[in-house]
DNA sequence: GCGAGCGGTCGAATCGATTCGATCGAATCG
DNA sequence: CGATTCGATCGAATCGATTCGACCGCTCGC
């Protein structure tokens, strides 16, 4: 523990106490140019003698305009952005393909209500490129200061902008494959919960006019989906967050109604909603798939439940391996296409026919 | 989307434009020095109109010494470090913190089996400090590496190194406590489920001499705390990963016995865990807390587990706050002092006196 | 034996901003 | 009216490394 306040060791230190030119030194150390075998010897130990530790990353940087650092932009709190097991396992996709660039993530928090905040700190901050994941707003002052500053970015389907480069899934598609899933079953009566339409969005009851002023495009497009085999007169509701707490309400307002008038059937937009859904469920003694079937989206593991939930599996990791893919390839120069995935239904034991009435 | 090869527009060509010096447009931006109202509105319209969006990060970082970034270190892959609600909400506590610094945090996942492969991505980035959390091996590479490079350093209680300030908490002390409360309800045949004790752990069936050669020290603070409590000759098991599917199945060695055997008790080392424990009860048919009362640590929301566990809160959030308060010292100047928290002992429904028999 | 080529080394420019000290004109004070 | 001070601006050094072109002495080939 001795008190260093002495600055770090630099690299033209080592080069005097070698005996060399910094030129020579830095050659030494980054193994370029041609360099006799003893001189580098002679760097590497008086780098050692002084506690040199490498060349300072920033000042590298600098030379090379590269910070090594991609920066994430996740929605809102990191304690909301990171409940979802999906949201973690995009991440997981990802820093799998950035250990390999190499690149560090940089976690940015932007709330949805006030995006504009997070313009100072990202304009403090060196990067590379910018993963918009898991963030909402459909329009983002950060893609104008971003691509002025001439920063790659891809995104999951928004901010919907030409410059950001697209890995989106079909949302639509994949809500209404697992809709026609249910109608093929049998169902008439369905019920359609949603993620937050608009970062204020109150959890209650909601109708089809609630979609117009969406901002979140994941939330309106797989209600589209839904609305594309189900008619506009179903029941529908909509939460403040996309977690199981704010499902399990939700579903309560859905299912704690006469016999007569429940749906056999709840299409959730994510399978934490839909975990809310079977909780509520199991509350008000109604018993799953029996009783109600119960739908998600996204496919994410949820090891405490016992059974498997019917889903659109969006197979999180390897779509954040293709992120660190694109965004691998855009800090090579290319300009990659805009890419559309779909999602696959898998069917488990929430659904099954209705019971006979 | 004109095709910018154009490099970006530099503080001096905004200078050059407004017709001033490089150093005045600087204090024009910075609004430190004495700039005339005029000069500086004439140096802003130029910076509008090349486009300029504020002095380059990297630039700046070196001239200051500061990167802005805070490097947080997770252990093994980001998936299973964040699977963690508890490792999410000291997340999130810190987060909130380093908002207000203001400094970014860049995640670097560090396995427990080969840390010393972090060392190079260590190596290339610009960090200002950083954060040891959620984080193994008690003895780390990237310590000395850290230390060597004059970074300050804040951990949970590992890595165990004088240089890394401690926000630790009493695990021992909390897990004596929820051990405790079941002797106290009069529980004598209790189990323990513990965290990994190694980075290679198997998850199976354990014995006290299983703690000799433990890397992790919560895990094995937590078994020692148990011990405190119940005798050697206790039933232990340990798992690979400290989740609910591991945690299921280590219970499943410790329940499927006959009843005159088996335990009227679990007490384990994580709310993760604990559930899978219920899980596991479940499938065997006993009921919790009436068969079997069941202890977690940690203090994390389980939103879809109708009823409250009986756990140590650690106050997740509120520690990532801590942590964050210790790194602004640090960022300081200052060398603040080693904490030990304590956990709260929460008693929830999952708790009760075993059945007479 | 002389020029081409090459391995090894070095000097100097550069990346883009910040900041200290110097300068200069104008205002203030005695 | 001369001396002092203050406000505004600028020049130059600096942060720490990278890299291009130049240079020097050898060896090899013709």
């Amino acid at each position: 523990m001795t008190t260093d306040r002495q600055p770090r060791a630099t690299l033209r230190a080592v080069a005097e106490a070698a005996g060399v030119s910094t030129s020579t030194a830095s050659l030494a150390f980054s193994g370029k140019g041609p360099v006799a075998a003893d001189t580098v010897e002679r760097v590497l130990a008086a780098a050692a003698r002084l506690g040199y530790t490498g060349p300072d990353p920033l000042a590298s940087s600098l030379r090379h305009g590269r910070s090594g650092v991609v920066g994430v932009i996740v929605e809102g709190r990191l304690l909301h952005a990171f409940r979802d097991p999906f949201a973690v396992s995009v991440l997981d996709g990802l820093s799998q393909v950035l250990d390999e660039v190499p690149a560090g993530m940089l976690l940015i928090a932007q709330h949805a209500g006030s995006p504009e905040k997070a313009i100072p700190q990202l304009a403090g901050t060196a990067l590379d490129a910018v993963v918009f994941s898991l963030c909402g707003p459909d329009d983002n002052p950060a893609v104008d200061h971003l691509a002025a500053r001439g920063i790659p970015m891809v995104g999951d389907g928004s901010p919907a902008d030409e410059r950001v480069v697209q890995l989106a899934l079909d949302n639509r598609a994949g809500s209404a494959a697992v809709s026609r899933h249910l109608k093929d079953l049998g169902h008439h009566r369905v019920a359609h919960l949603m993620m937050p339409l608009r970062h204020d969005s109150p959890t209650g009851l909601a109708t089809r006019t609630a979609l117009d002023d969406a901002e979140f495009a994941d939330s309106r497009d797989r209600a589209l989906g839904f609305l594309d085999v189900f008619d506009d007169s179903s029941l529908m509701a909509q939460t403040s967050l996309p977690d199981v707490e704010q499902g399990a309400a939700a579903a309560r307002l859905l299912l704690d109604r006469p016999p007569a008038d429940r749906p056999t059937a709840v299409v959730a937009q994510s399978d934490l909603l839909a975990m809310g859904v079977v909780r509520a469920a199991d509350e008000l003694g109604l018993r799953v798939p029996e009783d109600l079937s119960v739908t998600g989206f996204d496919g994410v593991e949820l090891p405490w439940f016992p059974g498997t939930l019917t889903t659109i599996d969006q197979h999180g990791e390897q779509k954040g391996r293709r992120l660190g893919e694109l965004l691998r390839r855009l800090l090579d120069g290319e300009r990659p296409q805009d890419e559309l995935q779909a999602g696959d239904l898998r069917i488990g034991t929430t659904t099954a026919a209705p019971a006979q009435s």
